[in-house]
DNA sequence: TGTACATCAGTGAACGCGCGTTCACTGATGTAC
DNA sequence: TGTACATCAGTGAACGCGCGTTCACTGATGTAC
């Protein structure tokens, strides 16, 4: 913010400034309009009004810039899921549901990235730290249903239902941006399917106890 | 079958007789190997052993090609899942955890097939052929889900609970390519946690009636 | 059965393209004195 | 405050690469007579 240049934007200077920043919202910009995969380093360049060599100067290569990405992205994620969590209170029900609709609308909202996080990893670039960021976003869904159990985050029974809950909001939201939803869906019927599944995946430990919750 | 070549494998013959099949299988290799996205047609054709002109005489251009590798693995998948259902009695609940089972051992087997045909859709090369392929291997859940309800196929509360557990099983399919579980999962957690969810999505219709099956 | 010929399924060389990355360079900035 | 200079963040031209596709061609095959 302070190492800012002098404010006017439309001045093209020799130097830019903000260069690197720039060029990881163009990236996510192409993703966006094109998809995963759908971007280039000139492209980006283009966008962001420097030569093609300009890059080298922030990133080691291609790959260190869609790292850079990709942990901002998983950086908004755990935002807007705290955020959501963070909007009722704790041991709500109304806490996991809210959670599941941040996750799916992040994916509605940003698709190009959520597929570039979800539908392409394991191939392309991966390091320690965009791990790491994985693992908190993780965590945050973790904590909640531990709160809703009323048991601790590493119980068996909060890592196998926190899994079966995030599986299906993830594969509601791959299915959504890929449109093979093959009946109408509005706005409340997804909210009452979300009410509905963490019902049958989460259901109320002080209703009746005794269930299988089992892990194996 | 019937207009192959003599049988002699080796030998190198002008005409190649199987081209457009073996081209197809080349893809399907190079996908798996290198992840969707990761082939080209010169690699394609190099593994067949052909020249880079050849597949033009077979396919429009490399979306033709795509189509043709797609449309294959849609019915493998459709197949294997109406195979695993088929292996239980209409209406045994074991029916619909089989289907499961079948869909994400189809991912596993077949991660780039499996990526190729949902981690990517909408942005690249689809056609009414794939189209109605998918639709067809839809079919399979609704129809397995619609006995178990003993309702109707296009009954709502039908498309809504198979929706739900698809979206489960497609989540999961995901999560395991992408090495996202956190924690082990040996086979029998994974039929497991099958079990679990199939129950709560989709309970025993005969159990307790006049819950809340809706449809919003 | 033998021959002429249309058709089919290959070849191999070439094309233009956009890409990621490197290179020597240059202009602006920050700092020591 | 003014100047010398190291450093930093750009430029623009060039590279080699693999790609998808086209082209004129050629050799094998099937068919009519």
């Amino acid at each position: 913010m302070s190492s800012q240049p002098s404010g006017v934007e439309s001045k093209k200077e020799y130097h830019h400034g903000d260069l690197r920043r720039q060029l990881l919202e163009a990236v996510r910009e192409l993703i966006e309009e094109n998809g995963p995969e759908g971007f280039s380093v000139a492209q980006a360049c283009r966008r962001a009004g420097v030569s093609t060599a300009a890059p080298y100067k922030h990133f080691k290569d291609r790959h260190e810039i869609m790292r850079g990405v990709l942990l901002l992205a998983m950086e908004r994620m755990r935002q807007v899921m705290q955020d959501a969590a963070d909007a009722w209170p704790a041991g709500d029900p109304s806490r996991i549901v809210a959670l599941g609709q941040a996750y799916v609308d992040f994916a509605r909202n940003e698709p190009g990235m959520f597929q570039m996080m979800f539908g392409h990893s394991g191939r392309h670039d991966q390091s320690p730290e965009l791990e790491a960021a994985g693992e908190r976003t993780g965590a945050v869904v973790k904590i909640v249903v531990a709160e809703h159990f009323n048991r601790p985050v590493d119980d068996p029974v909060v890592q196998l239902r926190a899994y079966a809950a995030w599986s299906f909001v993830h594969g509601h939201s791959f299915l959504c941006l890929d449109n093979k939803i093959p009946f109408e869906m509005p706005a409340e019927t997804e909210h009452a399917l979300l009410v509905l599944v963490g019902k049958a995946i989460l259901p109320d430990p002080s209703a009746h106890a005794g269930q299988d919750h089992g892990g194996g």
